[in-house]
DNA sequence: CTAATATATGAACATAGGCTCATATATTAG
DNA sequence: CTAATATATGAGCCTATGTTCATATATTAG
């Protein structure tokens, strides 16, 4: 065995580690969580309704009408979206106003936006 | 057509809207864009890819074994992550050596780590 | 109560995407 | 040159997912 090529890097391991005190590769469950989560923003439709959250608190039917897609499929979009807890709504009659759960969404849609248009 | 009840909102627009100039909602081509790159993260192995290589360049035998996959699956991978400017790569000899592209793509990965801890 | 409206949801279909396998390309050794 | 190694890539399979359609639930009007 004529393996004397130190091929494990034992010694120079205080190069750039990320911030986060995990060790790396990512533990699979882990990797399974954040693939979904980016999976939720791996959508245009998605990713217009979030835009539209963005501006103003709006029901169901509003959305669509803005996007002239049909109701169902937004609500269809508003149930991944809630699950994802990406937004929270509020019943009002038989209406349902959405809004974006938090400002972290926003944050990282406008970072990733501002970021595309390189 | 009794409709006097303003649906338009014509007035009381300036609320909070996102800080890029652009007006919602995005459009669908913009949307399209910003779908496939979310959908380059929405993925276990790439993103395990991205937290090894977070740490240090890597050829692709050692992202293979790192990650206990074929160096085919990890390949198919590396090329999507280069077509989206996630990564970039060096050639020694018949080795291929990869690094990300930039701060940016760690940083988005940190933050959505982060946010997932909750 | 029934009718109408607003939203939610399940089923089915169509497309997209990741993996494996086989093969192609590229580099080095002999 | 040929053989071996490292990576890349195309085809095919299988699963995941977004849409439409039909239907269910909920609320309000009469």
């Amino acid at each position: 065995m004529v393996n004397d090529i130190d091929a494990e890097a034992p010694i120079c391991s205080e190069s750039h580690q990320p911030s986060s005190g995990e060790s790396p590769p990512l533990k699979i469950e882990e990797s399974q969580l954040m693939a979904e989560f980016f999976g939720i923003l791996a959508d245009p439709t998605r990713l217009r309704l979030i835009s539209l959250l963005s501006v103003s608190e709006s029901c169901v039917c509003d959305l669509a009408e803005g996007l002239s897609i049909s109701e169902s499929a937004v609500s269809h979009q508003l149930r991944a979206l809630r699950n994802a807890r990406l937004v929270r709504y509020r019943k009002s009659g038989r209406q349902v106003f959405y809004t974006l759960h938090d400002h972290h969404v926003l944050s990282l849609y406008e970072n990733v936006k501002e970021h595309l248009k390189e």
